[in-house]
DNA sequence: TTTAGGG
DNA sequence: CCCTAAA
């Protein structure tokens, strides 16, 4: 039988983190803050990069499976509440370059759910790299 | 204001 | 990430 979600996610955090383990499906800002710095995220035309880390991707996915896809407003509130800097379309746009570079062929309607398989995958692609 | 797509 | 027509 293949690995459930349960198993892949507590695979990822033994490889990537060091001991801060996850309690629920929120937005964690571990030691992912980059080379950017606090001042980063100031004025300008334009918001500076921001990765996404795996915890995020993976909570981003969990609560996609929970709440199906297009509805960013609630998956913002129920996920990322704190994290100012994500805006509804920057969830959009993961999903949608997740589902690419995991070259997962799916229909994702709106209300649809997202596959297990896309956690699946990301997880896999995080793991080995 | 949020969705949904293209830029 | 940004821009923005539609909803």
């Amino acid at each position: 039988m293949k690995p459930n979600v349960a198993e892949l996610i507590d695979k990822i955090e033994k490889l990537c983190n060091d001991g801060h383990q996850i309690e629920s499906v929120s937005v964690l800002n571990s030691s992912t803050q980059e080379q950017e710095g606090p001042s980063s995220h100031t004025i300008g035309q334009h918001r500076t990069r921001r990765p996404f880390s795996v915890d995020e991707v993976e909570a981003l996915v969990r609560t996609i499976e929970l709440l199906g896809v297009g509805r960013w407003r609630e998956v913002n509130l129920r996920t990322f509440s704190d994290a100012d800097h994500m805006t509804l379309g920057d969830l959009k746009d993961k999903l949608n370059t997740l589902v690419h570079t995991t070259r997962i062929p799916h229909e994702r309607r709106r209300g649809e759910l997202i596959p297990q398989e896309l956690l699946d995958r990301v997880l896999i692609a995080h793991t080995l790299g």
